[in-house]
DNA sequence: AAAAGCTACCTTTTATTACAAGGTAGTGGG
DNA sequence: CCCACTACCTTGTAATAAAAGGTAGCTTTT
């Protein structure tokens, strides 16, 4: 009982951080803006609202982890596009190893 | 943005929670008591320490998931059992089914 | 039979997470 | 010019997990 690996540290960080993983996901196939990446989690049935998505993406933009852009809209105010930065490509890639290393470990728990 | 249906209210509840499963899961298939049951995680590669279990534990006591009793150990103090009562039963195939659900959706976003 | 040490149980404190709710401001339509 | 809508963001609250610390029974040792 002592010493904590870091691939279990990840898999705890997954544990919670589901979510984080999902709006990556969502922003590597469909850049986008908020109500997109709501939309796109909404299809695959993550309900997600509003007040959870804008904190966790100013959180990735803090950890270098997103970028955005300005557009303007046609029908309303400008919108934050967002896009992965390399370094959040290299983290999606990393999330999805620890994602799928923990769909095995519920299964091996039957 | 208004209604939530309770299959994604459910899947709220999986995100947080998986641990809970987890524990579930491991006292179904082998009763036993906390050190057991940290054995098994461990052995799926799941990190959980007692801080964290034993509240996790009387949880599911107070909500009636499991049961308990004592058992005389050989070395030591005396052991709580756990085993899962009806409603734990029931309910862990409830969260199976929840937990297959939210697997098809993260591969719903690739 | 007293001390030391281990095993087992449990609680308290802290950080993080997700949500609900509320708030600001730019834009276009009437 | 005002209203409604869209879009962004913040604040406050509840739950979760982890770290750390604490109590007590049982065995072993002396």
């Amino acid at each position: 009982m002592k010493e904590i690996d870091s691939i279990s540290s990840k898999q705890a960080q997954m544990r919670k951080g589901l979510l984080g993983y999902a709006v990556l996901c969502s922003i590597k196939n469909d850049e986008g803006y908020a109500a997109t990446i709501l939309a796109n989690l909404k299809k695959a049935d993550l309900l997600v609202v509003e007040g959870t998505l804008y904190p966790l993406l100013n959180r990735f933009l803090r950890e270098g982890l997103l970028q955005y852009e300005w557009q303007e809209s046609k029908s309303g105010p400008p919108r934050k596009y967002y896009a992965l930065t390399e370094a959040g490509t290299a983290t999606l890639k990393e999330l999805e190893g620890t994602w799928k290393s923990l769909v095995k470990s519920m299964s091996k728990l039957n």
